[in-house]
DNA sequence: CAAGATTGATGTTTCAATCTTT
DNA sequence: AAAGATTGAAACATCAATCTTG
């Protein structure tokens, strides 16, 4: 019986990093898996088309988008195309500057988007809503929006 | 200044979800940069080490290994290949069954380890300690390692 | 045949260099 | 020159197939 654990040594901030990076990769992983399996999508398509879906008019220029899916510009600029090519997502030109892009979702896009999100919310139910009570999860939420909003410069 | 939170639409698990992972994110990016830079060591590769400088007999089954760390098995194959062929760990076969071999910690590899995990350490603190209460430090920790867990141990 | 580990093929992400527009 | 976006090369991880040992 192997010991798995490796927490006996560390402390506080470690510990909660230690094990915020194990429960984001499991959930990951799952999600990934169900997704892909599911609809055909992988997480990082998930989260471009999300975040489309939650923009102000529906529409992220690529930097932006890069930026909120904390991925690379070259990363985005693949996975867009990807998408693109899919008939998911489109791009189109900045009429004010022509050196700006902005992707938005097509309607196979937010079609696409809709029949996910169930499969995701069930995913995120089971692996941690039902693990927490309700207050718990807010408190997580709370504690990790700190994390996140301080180290993005805000 | 664009807006870049999608938060408004996303309601309690989805939510502590989508800002777990930009938190997990923001925090791997800068430690992998981090501990590249200063010590020529990615996350994955320091997570390599300290988990075995944590493991029981300051060694673990390659198998064992890989679920600890959360990779496919194929790629910590070459994860650790890649260690080996730095010096900073080393693979013996085990006495009683010849099919599995066992990663362990050189002296560099331990020395290597001691050094990064000050890098570590301070980024740790620097993105969560340093941004939290030492009561919700540890109620994140708890409720992460709940969901890792899997209802089982804690 | 099953378990442990590795390898081959493939896909995705990153860094750095490049091209265009401001 | 700087900003926005893309591309080439390289690094890394995954799945499936393979090899070896139990």
């Amino acid at each position: 019986m192997p010991k798995r654990d490796a927490t006996s040594t560390l402390s506080d901030g470690p510990l909660a990093w230690y094990r915020m990076l194990q429960a984001s990769r499991l959930v990951l992983r799952t999600l990934d898996r169900r997704l892909d399996d599911v609809h055909r999508i992988g997480v990082n398509e998930f989260d471009v088309l999300i975040t489309l879906d939650n923009a102000p008019e529906r529409r992220l220029r690529m930097t932006d988008l890069a930026e909120a899916v904390m991925l690379s510009s070259g990363g985005l600029t693949r996975l867009v195309g990807r998408l693109e090519a899919r008939g998911l997502v489109a791009r189109i030109q900045d009429a004010a500057d022509a050196r700006s892009f902005h992707a938005t979702l097509t309607p196979a896009g937010a079609q696409r988007l809709a029949e996910a999100r169930a499969t995701h919310d069930a995913v995120i139910d089971d692996l941690i809503s039902s693990r927490l009570t309700a207050r718990q999860v807010g408190a997580l939420a709370s504690s990790l929006g700190r994390v996140v909003d301080d180290g993005r410069g805000l």
